[in-house]
DNA sequence: TCCGCCAAGACCGACAACCTGTCGGTTAGT
DNA sequence: ACTAACCGACAGGTTGTCGGTCTTGGCGGA
């Protein structure tokens, strides 16, 4: 007997199994069958409610980073929290780690995700650098920063550290102490902020 | 007839073809027949030199990022120059688009190309980075640089630029204007160098 | 010096085992 | 009964394997 679900329901049920299976073995590695094997559909259901597998993919990043967007915004606009912790909470709550478990975060990383770790990166960065450009020019209103292009220092700031902090587990822990020191560093000056502003913040984001 | 050749010539000969239809058609869109028929050889060729379709476009990158790197080095250290031109002429090197023509450029930043992009970019920046580090080191005893962390800083810079400026064609041309000045700025800041000294360098770079 | 033999390894192409996406037909709800 | 969710066989493609074939260079013997 054929089970019948609204198509919202199903799609969103695709897309759970979908990401689990993406997460645990990598986007190349999950095929068609694996998913509709996992749920118990057919190839056809599969293709009736996506036209490629490209697309889930795409729908699996898109409610990744759309979830994790609204919550760093609701933060970043939360007048009652002051500036420099609003800062720091909005970029942790940013730490795609936390969200969607340790497989993922494991799995982003391998080269047969390159895909699925670019689309994520793209989505991200184009939809939190202005989030956290306007807390910065906030920032520059209020003294502590300084910058002519605020979204573009967010910019480099962000695109670096999500791409150099990628491998930071496996550095020796001396190595990783000076990479973050000098990303410490360097941000503040592209922020123009003073030495040893962000000291804390930073070593906050990293779980130091 | 079949037609016998030693391994090395061999290799190299998938090697051109395989370079020359990734750039031209991106790599998951080459498929191994593909390239067979190219050459003319059978499957099995194919496989004797090489063990997997991986493994050809890691071997296709080592060459272009090691032909890149050697050309890099040779100007880096070539302390006839001033520092500051060569600092310049070592980054240009890297211009991957000069290298191996237009195609590639267009492909490399395809989605389809993610792990292509994705390896090289890794292989290039994990060579260059001490290279052109080692610049800003000697710029640092000339006194026009001023980082404690001249590794990270080069590292930030690249990384940065590597990704941020993939589509830079698509932008307006103010737009463009706009991101290169703060891409300037921000790496003036972050190497400690007095305001204005890269302009004339970077816009160089970026053939203004 | 020449010849025949032989092993190594370059080469071949059929084939297995996947994969994605399509399509006509079936069935459940409203 | 009509819409849309669902089915599964199938076409057309892919990568990698494997047993067998052909070339070649070196070597021993005449």
């Amino acid at each position: 007997m054929r089970t019948v679900k609204p198509a919202e329901e199903r799609k969103s049920e695709i897309l759970d199994v979908a990401e689990q299976l993406f997460a645990a073995k990598g986007f190349d590695n999950t095929s068609t069958n694996d998913i509709i094997n996992a749920i118990g559909i057919a190839r056809g259901t599969l293709y009736h409610h996506f036209k490629s597998k490209e697309e889930i993919l795409d729908a699996v990043i898109s409610r990744i980073t759309e979830a994790l967007m609204r919550q760093a915004e609701a933060i970043a606009t939360d007048k009652s929290i002051p500036l420099l912790e609003r800062l720091t909470k909005t970029v942790m709550s940013l730490n795609v780690e936390s969200q969607i478990g340790d497989e993922v975060k494991l799995q982003v990383h391998k080269p047969q995700n390159a895909l699925l770790h670019q689309k994520m990166h793209q989505q991200l960065i184009g939809g939190v650098v202005p989030i956290v450009a306007a807390l910065i020019d906030e920032g520059c209103r209020e003294g502590i920063f300084s910058t002519p292009y605020p979204t573009e220092a967010v910019e480099m700031v962000m695109i670096y550290s999500n791409i150099a902090f990628d491998e930071l587990e496996e550095l020796g822990s001396e190595e990783r102490v000076q990479r973050i020191q000098a990303f410490i560093y360097h941000t503040e000056r592209i922020m123009g902020a003073e030495e040893g502003l962000l000291q804390e913040p930073i070593s906050k984001i990293f779980s130091i």
